[in-house]
DNA sequence: CTAATAATTTAACGATCGATCGATTAAATA
DNA sequence: TATTTAATCGATCGATCGTTAAATTATTAG
């Protein structure tokens, strides 16, 4: 026999993966062709095909392992930063928030195709990757229910307020540069900041339940 | 002579721009053929170019119209809604919030093109349109810093602020539809009250100046 | 009615697209 | 070493791309 797993495939594969990622996130999925691709790789374009079966099924392997990727780390940063103990709504609030902008702000090229390339997906792919999505919507959705059941969030409608969070929370990486005049945690801070103010109401007047001040 | 101005020209035109609006809103502009929209329209491809020079420069039409219009709109409705007087900063603030959201719902096309195919335009029209979002962007720091400058907002930083307000608010059009659950007005409502939350900060600790509680 | 011009069609150019084929090279097992 | 198979290359397929040139139709001024 000869080869069986991972000699050179394997690190060929990434460099494909590596190099569609800047591309892409450059370019666009329609306007990067698979000629250009294996160009930046240092390959033939017959090669690519021997890793991704066509152009399409790339862009659904970017796309997916992204999206697992993305739940397996909150995954472990939930077990983390809170090994066995119950943390408020408030609390937990606060580190989906911190988490999907370290993430997002770490892997910009994963997060902008993500989000502009879903169209360019089949059916199938499309369907599969938004499963992914939803679930991880549902992750926040959970935790300003709880909020809202336990009284320490002011919520109007949790979908509303996840759309608004999670659409100011991606938005970030349209223009933060790491270069730029504001550091990443400092950015972190601000927007943790205002998606704190999003769910919880300090307004004098209008107070349900006993508040727990958060800062 | 002949055919003056606007005899059957313009009105070919302005069905391009339709179909063109709908189908780089659907596919993308690079997925988007000349000949499929010439289909669309009901004409040959080649009946496109008597109108627009090049497929770019139909995108840059588009795009520089949509910001036009939206510069436009917003004087508009500052004029309508304001005659004369002079408004909080609370006020203005709401007022943007409200009428970027009804903007933005009335014209979803638009607005998917003008924030997904930046990157399809070259380096000549991105600086273009990229001037007139700046315009807007500013008209909104500019009460951000009207209300920090008064005392009514409690705000870090202008600029992050700013982009999270955007963000969120433009964000809508990615998943509101208008057979969906919410009204039109209600999202308004919503939204706008998360923005107010975003720049008031109303905790009892930390005040300022003397409140003016809106709603 | 005629001349001029706007608007559109027909036909095609050269380039590039995604994808495929068979041949070739490289590595690892038996 | 012989054999097997992963990996890549060189060449090319048919289709489609944006765009153009020439011919044709439609419209209106003079």
């Amino acid at each position: 026999m000869a080869r069986t797993i991972g000699s050179n495939g394997e690190e060929t594969a990434a460099r494909i993966r590596a190099c569609a990622l800047e591309l892409i996130a450059s370019q666009g999925f329609e306007a990067m062709s698979m000629r250009g691709l294996a160009a930046a790789v240092g390959v033939q374009s017959a090669a690519l095909y021997h890793h991704f079966a066509t152009k399409q099924s790339l862009l659904a392997d970017l796309m997916m392992s992204h999206m697992r990727d993305l739940l397996t780390a909150w995954q472990k940063a939930c077990a983390d930063h809170m090994a066995g103990q119950t943390a408020t709504a408030s609390d937990r609030l606060d580190a989906f928030a911190r988490f999907h902008i370290r993430y997002h702000i770490s892997r910009p090229q994963e997060v902008f195709i993500a989000y502009m390339e879903l169209r360019s997906l089949s059916p199938v792919h499309y369907n599969a990757v938004s499963e992914l999505r939803r679930d991880y919507e549902n992750l926040l959705k959970a935790i300003l229910q709880d909020g809202v059941d336990d009284g320490s969030f002011q919520i109007d409608d949790i979908h509303v307020t996840a759309m608004a969070i999670l659409a100011m929370l991606t938005g970030i990486t349209t223009w933060y540069r790491p270069a730029g005049r504001l550091s990443a945690s400092a950015v972190e801070m601000q927007y943790a900041a205002m998606v704190r103010r999003m769910a919880v109401d300090d307004i004098g007047e209008s107070m349900p339940v006993q508040r727990q001040a958060k800062q």
